[in-house]
RNA sequence: GCAGCCGUGGCGAAAUUGGCAGACGCGCCGGAUUUAGGUUCCGGUGGGAAACCGUAUGGGUUCAAGUCCCUUCGGCUGCACCA
């Protein structure tokens, strides 16, 4: 068969008779089958696009021939950097380059004959979109879920912008590798941690990979503590120190701030004012890079003042260090040299004295620092607790006293989502000198992204110089005013998409409460691990929030996740253009078809582990598909008659359900170099059964009929020219997939194992029907000569598998 | 440093979740068809002459361990002074 030919031959009939069109109207069988969507970047798709692309669309198939409606909609996340950064490297505009790199997609997506509905595209670069990106900016402010603050943020250098939190990997900037430098900056934040706690939870509902949720509960980091109050010498002030050991209250021997921390500046003796303000200044000018150095040397300085410690009323001093974080818990911490690692270096560094209040339990390690919990010692009437009791104890203690409080805190910080970069979805926030902060009135969305703008960067916000964006009337006062000169960080514009794509071309909202709760959530969710603590937790913050606003009904976006693994190049390494080992399909394609390549990634791969690529099976997979073709003209001509089932069918029949109920289950689970497996050994049984049987009935036929049904998903154009070759009805994608006919599973005779003492000594054959004591009987006369007439010490009869004989 | 995952033939990988390790495919070997090569079809293929031995290592639990527990080694991923 001319793949090629038969490729280009169903997909235009497949476009012409509409055959993936979702029928809203079938809403009720729906199944939002979605792939995470690609940034439209000017390389062509890539083996790993057709790993991802291919073998979802398998599965799309499949529950569609399951009777489902299947939704799988494509799109493209298409604001964003590269364009931007190519813009200013070639002089050609993002849009131009994006609108460009789009078609050319789109035309290759085409070719993986996916059943993609293209009526439901969307791309988020266009105003029809990032209008409601910047609707629920306004939502989420009007909620006080969008907030300005100055912070200490993270700015990328290279980039010239912020980024968020999760955007910095290891010290450096995830985009560009560059090392990022802290700054203060008053920027735009999104308060994920005010769902901190939901989001944590919910997880355990969510059918996805054990490691993802893993990584989003550290991502979001609940610790378990207390918070505990110190007075200032000789001040009004106090200020709270949170920690997770206040069993170790009675050894703390001095406090330290954050150099951020605005009371600093308030208590600082004038003797220390120099020393403190240098100390300041480098600290601000540390990168995140040394900052997370674990080597790096602790540094700190006395402020000259002296807080008093609640639970003993001793004075100790305030020091200032920037092994303190400010932006975690209060800025504060107690140190306890005793025990705490970090405390105890520090202490050391800077002479400060150490004092033990933990005695090690049993077996506890008996060097300093103390860390392990053991039992309360020179802690007055806490003596004699456990570290367990005490904690929990000595708040409670201060909280009778209002000078403590249990206290639940979380790592996650709040989402940072201005950037100073060009090619976004613009803030839809303005600033008067007379009214502040204004938001723009919803009815003057989109905020459009001008064309015509010098983005050079420099530091500053490209739309910034731009006189005439910036230029606007106070919405509230009609003076004039400015605009955000900052756009939205790209994830905003993707952490909503999927909401987006049922109601596409709704001009009025951003989609419709009521068919969205109909279509959501997503049934089965398919992209890369790397969007762990990023996308995929950002998402999950809109669809609360949203729901919580009364726009949605569900609490969670994608019910079910799989992350497909990623091919390598064949040297090992993750393909890239410098390394030269990006494998391109097109080869393959022009070679052996679509289809072939698509079920070669699908057998030759664990789909969640991916790996190095490698094309040695590439001519099995089209000598395989060749034997099925085979399979398919033997039926031509045949003279087909009825007759009841003899052996040889009935064990041609036993495979062919096992092998309808295995492809199913494997489908379910993604696994599909099993389910392949399945199909290839079913091939093999019909051949057996070919070569043995001459007179065949249409058993023969439906058998290979139920083939091309099983193979359909995975070979689609293939399939459906072997379905028109058996004579059937247009279009195989409209029958039902194969159901087992759980009676053909019920054999007669069952084979099994026969051990002594665990090992393999004969194999028996007993009725299906057999009891257990049967089974034993059978076995023991199995292995007579072997026993050499001893009595058995016990018998394990695992029916349907083993008979364990301990002599 | 902390946390998690992984380690199975010459190769890609399976193993119904504690029950006959290596399914399926590649490669290789042999046979049939063919003038020959290729294609196709059939058979073999973890090691060992065998008893037996085999799932990175050493121990443990169990009638039974690739699977569960502990040790060591190696690899991958995430977090990284979070008090």
């Amino acid at each position: 068969m001319d793949l090629i030919k038969v490729e280009s031959k169903w997909q235009k009939i497949w476009a012409d008779t509409g055959l993936y069109k979702f029928h809203r109207d079938r809403v009720d069988k729906k199944w939002y089958v979605l792939e995470m969507f690609s940034y439209p970047s000017g390389a062509k798709l890539h083996a790993g696009h057709w790993y991802n692309y291919g073998p979802s669309d398998t599965y799309a198939r499949f529950k569609r021939m399951q009777g489902y409606e299947v939704f799988q909609p494509m799109g493209f996340d298409a604001f964003g950097l590269p364009a931007e950064n190519y813009a200013i490297k070639t002089g050609i505009h993002p849009q131009d380059s994006t609108m460009k790199n789009i078609a050319t997609m789109e035309e290759q997506l085409k070719k993986i004959g996916a059943t993609y509905d293209w009526d439901y595209e969307l791309y988020t670069c266009v105003p029809e979109y990032y209008k409601w990106t910047q609707w629920l900016f306004l939502q989420l402010y009007k909620k006080g879920l969008a907030y300005r603050k100055e912070a200490p943020v993270n700015w990328c250098p290279s980039c010239n912008t912020v980024l968020a939190n999760e955007q910095v990997v290891q010290g450096e900037c995830e985009r560009c590798g560059t090392t990022v430098i802290r700054k203060n900056l008053t920027q735009w934040f999104f308060k994920i941690t005010e769902y901190a706690e939901e989001l944590l939870r919910d997880l355990d509902k969510l059918d996805w990979p054990e490691k993802t949720k893993l990584m989003q509960k550290n991502w979001i980091g609940k610790s378990y503590g207390g918070e505990i109050e110190f007075a200032i010498k000789g001040r009004e002030e106090t200020f709270r120190v949170f920690t997770t050991r206040a069993d170790t209250a009675f050894g703390v021997t001095y406090v330290v701030l954050a150099p951020e921390n605005p009371l600093v500046d308030v208590i600082t003796t004038p003797e220390q004012k120099a020393a403190v303000e240098e100390y300041k200044l480098n600290a601000s000018k540390v990168t995140e890079i040394d900052r997370l150095a674990s080597t790096r040397e602790k540094t700190g300085v006395m402020t000259g003042a002296y807080a008093i410690n609640p639970v003993n009323g001793r004075e100790v001093p305030i020091l200032v260090a920037d092994y303190v974080l400010a932006s975690y818990g209060t800025g504060a911490v107690m140190g306890v040299a005793a025990h705490d690692e970090r405390d105890y270096v520090f202490a050391q560094k800077l002479g400060l004295p150490i004092e033990r209040v933990v005695k090690s339990a049993d077996g506890g390690s008996d060097d300093l620092p103390y860390c392990d919990y053991g039992v309360m010692i020179n802690s007055g009437e806490f003596d004699g607790m456990t570290s367990e009791e005490g904690k929990i104890a000595v708040i409670r203690k201060l909280e009778k006293e209002g000078k403590g409080a249990l206290k639940t805190n979380y790592r996650l910080r709040d989402w940072l989502v201005s950037r100073q970069r060009y090619w976004g979805a613009p803030i839809p926030m303005i600033h008067c000198e007379h009214c502040g902060v204004v938001p723009v009135p919803e009815k003057d969305l989109p905020v459009r992204l001008p064309y015509n703008v010098d983005f050079t960067p420099d530091g500053v916000s490209p739309l910034a110089k731009c006189e005439e964006f910036m230029n606007v009337t106070c919405p509230v006062c009609g003076r004039p005013a400015r605009r955000d000169p900052d756009t939205l960080d790209t994830f905003v514009c993707s952490s909503w998409y999927y909401l987006r794509y049922p109601d596409n071309r709704n001009s009025e909202k951003a989609f419709d409460t009521e068919w969205i709760n109909k279509m959501l959530p997503v049934d089965k969710y398919i992209g890369g691990a790397e969007h762990a603590c990023m996308h995929l937790l950002y998402a999950r913050f809109f669809t609360k929030a949203l729901r919580d606003m009364g726009y949605l009904n569900f609490d969670e976006p994608f019910l079910s996740l799989v992350h497909q693994g990623t091919i390598l190049g064949s040297d090992g390494f993750k393909m890239s253009k410098s390394r030269g080992n990006v494998v391109s399909p097109d080869d393959s394609i022009s070679k052996y078809g679509a289809d072939a390549f698509r079920v070669y990634l699908m057998f030759g791969f664990s789909y969640v582990e991916g790996g190095p690529w490698n094309d040695n099976g590439l001519d099995s997979i089209s000598r395989f598909f060749d034997r099925v073709e085979r399979l398919v003209t033997k039926c031509y001509g045949m003279n087909f008659g009825d007759a009841p089932m003899q052996k040889a069918e009935k064990e041609l029949n036993y495979v062919r359900n096992n092998t309808i109920k295995s492809v199913s289950a494997d489908l379910e689970t993604f696994s599909f170099n099993t389910a392949l497996a399945r199909v290839m050994e079913y091939v093999n049984a019909i051949y057996a059964y070919d070569s043995a049987v001459s007179a065949k009935t249409s058993f023969f036929k439906d058998c290979v009929r139920d083939l091309v049904l099983l193979m359909a998903p995975f070979a689609p154009h293939f399939c459906e020219e072997l379905w028109e070759m058996l004579g059937q009805p247009y279009s195989v994608f409209n029958q039902a997939y194969p159901v087992c006919d759980e009676k053909a599973l019920v054999r007669d005779e069952i084979e099994l194992a026969v051990q002594i003492n665990s090992k393999l000594r004969a194999r028996i054959t007993v009725a299906s029907t057999a009891s257990k004591s049967e089974i034993e009987s059978e076995a023991l006369k199995a292995v007579e000569a072997q026993l050499n007439g001893a009595a058995p010490k016990k018998v394990i009869v695992v029916p349907g598998r083993l008979v364990n004989i301990i002599a």
